[in-house]
DNA sequence: GGTGAAAGCATTCCTCG
DNA sequence: CGAGGAATGCTTTCACC
């Protein structure tokens, strides 16, 4: 991936909603060619998708914690993941290295939610878990600066 | 915020490139009134904006950590997401109940790069750091259920 | 890979229920 | 607040370089 690709991504990650004519400007390519190098990004997977970023206080959900979760039998298969996925206020799974094998970014709607959240997040995976609550949030989702140089297979 | 509106935000939350014209049909309003409704949560900060969904391993940043930090002089003035805030490499930054101060999320290119990110942060905001290294992703950027009834404001 | 043009849609704005 | 229509602009595909 070259440099034009590079920029065409920051620029998507900034705005996920630029238009092909607006990202044509920004790199001095014509529309058409910019149209292909993104269907060819999303293609690849180096543009995985597109979300609106959201107010999460404002659709009822003002409550961010870190879950970080330890199976009680570290003998039985590692299938947390799995047994999670259908719980909707788990934002983020990320296997970790640590003490603890997984760390859930979730969004509930008040303490009440996080008790009956953590609950069931024990029950279903059997793990023990650690909880730190967000109070605050300087920033976030910011976009990467893509200076990187990687060479990713191309997945047709 | 009533049900169409939260249901507009999910709609956008899990593809930020839906159409106006795909908007109306999945609610059942005309695009015009769609389009009014979006605008309207925009312009309350319910839809913060838009961003693309980015491999980045694709990009030449495989390696995520989570690093909490803690003041060495707890006296001193709590400014770190502002002295911290230049570093690209600094996706997040959440503000935290506990024994540390902020847990940051960070996007770096090698070990290599994690240890200078971490000598960079330990003087730029003079604290001890904690990182927990990112194996692997099972999900993320998981749309939410908007089910709340949050009544925000309405920032004009 | 890139360009430019043409067709089909989407966005935007305006007027009217 | 919502609907419909008209002008504008964007997306998508095509033939060609």
């Amino acid at each position: 991936m070259e440099e034009i690709d590079r920029r065409i991504v920051m620029l998507l990650a900034e705005d996920g909603r630029m238009s092909f004519t607006e990202l044509a400007r920004e790199t001095g390519l014509s529309v058409s060619a910019v149209h292909q190098r993104v269907r060819r990004l999303e293609k690849r997977g180096v543009l995985r998708g597109y979300a609106a970023i959201i107010d999460y206080d404002a659709i009822g959900l003002p409550l961010t914690a870190f879950v970080s979760i330890k199976p009680i039998d570290p003998a039985a298969p590692d299938d947390a993941p799995d047994r999670l996925s259908h719980l909707t206020a788990i934002e983020a799974c990320h296997s970790v290295a640590g003490d603890e094998s997984y760390i859930l970014k979730v969004r509930v709607a008040s303490p009440v939610g996080l008790e009956e959240l953590l609950q069931q997040i024990r029950a279903l995976a059997n793990v023990s878990t650690r909880t730190t609550v967000v109070l605050s949030t300087p920033y976030e989702h910011r976009a990467p600066d893509v200076k990187g140089t990687a060479e990713p297979p191309d997945a047709e």
